[in-house]
DNA sequence: CAGCTAAGTATACGCCCGTTTACATCCAGA
DNA sequence: TCTGGATGTAAACGGGCGTATACTTAGCTG
């Protein structure tokens, strides 16, 4: 039988949460889903996070900002970033935030919290470690093809990208990144 | 009193529709939505077009491509896409298609309608349009930044860009567009 | 070991959705 | 003018959703 620990059956359902919202996006997973997924019962996602909405919330919250990738020596920021670029091209983004955010927009109940989240935890830390003149803008414009590459990938199907393809995708974050 | 006319009220649910749908997405919309905009019925949305997520096919592939923007000299280009990918930072995009197609994605049952369209209405001619050497990878990446960038708006709101940065825009488009 | 509290469960509520059905109304052709 | 098929309407159906409620049960505490 399975013990009785509200904060083990709370982190799984943070996790199945977390987990399903970055495949399917918010609106395609419901509350019944994300209680299968934890072996919980239905109740408990309303008892423990108030609503489906404010699960989001905690979820999108908890993820760890983008530094792994953003982070690290500017020279090579451009290079880094287009790699990273390209394997979204293929491959589902490995970052979890980028996965619910760009999956779940659109939604107004969400919506604020997608915002907030997109600025705080990916252009603010962003911009702050391009520096430089115009900083937000360069980093809103990386964030949207980043954005836009993941949109691409997931309503035309996944792309290997060449070599030569990840060289002027380089191009262009280095033109994006330029102050 | 209001004439009955099959192809009048086809034709009003129709322009409804595209309407709603480039506006809020396709599961924002609903088909009571719909009727009382075009002030008809509900289920002649049904008896007319079949189901919801025919109607939307029907609406998506009834827009015309976006040759008005891409067609043209191909030397001033970039320039031009730039220009029109800066409108698109701070105000919805002309083209109801590219409305439609950014705000509905993931939506299983349209994703194909989705996926096809802008296959074949969008990267396709661009890509016949720029020629030159991988022609479909650079039509996909500049398709991929103006998606991109609508939904960075769409996230965290209007951003009237600077000439500044149309400058950065097109300079990262040529990139894009370069074989 | 009894009992109480916290954890978990089953179920139902109310809502809105897309769709269907049964019916009302209009109007062209006889 | 009568009538039957086309057009429009109202209402309901069935299902899924998020959420609320009443209940059961496990496990600690005295």
């Amino acid at each position: 039988m399975k013990t009785r620990d509200r904060e083990a059956t709370r982190q799984r359902l943070l996790d199945a949460a977390r987990t399903l919202f970055a495949e399917h996006g918010y609106e395609q997973v419901t509350v019944r889903m994300i209680a299968t997924a934890a072996d919980a019962n239905v109740a408990l996602v309303a008892r423990y996070f108030g609503s489906k909405a404010e699960l989001f919330g905690e979820v999108v919250m908890g993820e760890p900002g983008i530094r792994r990738v953003f982070g690290g020596d500017p020279a090579t920021l451009s290079r880094r970033v287009a790699e990273y670029a390209a394997t979204r091209m293929h491959l589902e983004p490995e970052s979890p935030i980028l996965r619910s955010l760009e999956r779940s927009a659109g939604h107004p109940e969400v919506q604020a919290i997608i915002r907030e989240r997109l600025r705080n935890a990916i252009m603010e830390p962003l911009a702050r470690h391009l520096g430089g003149a115009h900083a937000m803008e360069r980093a809103r414009l990386v964030t949207a093809i980043f954005l836009g590459i993941g949109t691409v990938r997931r309503m035309v199907g996944p792309h290997v990208p060449s070599t030569a393809e990840v060289d002027r995708l380089t191009a262009v974050f280095e033109q994006a990144l330029t102050p």
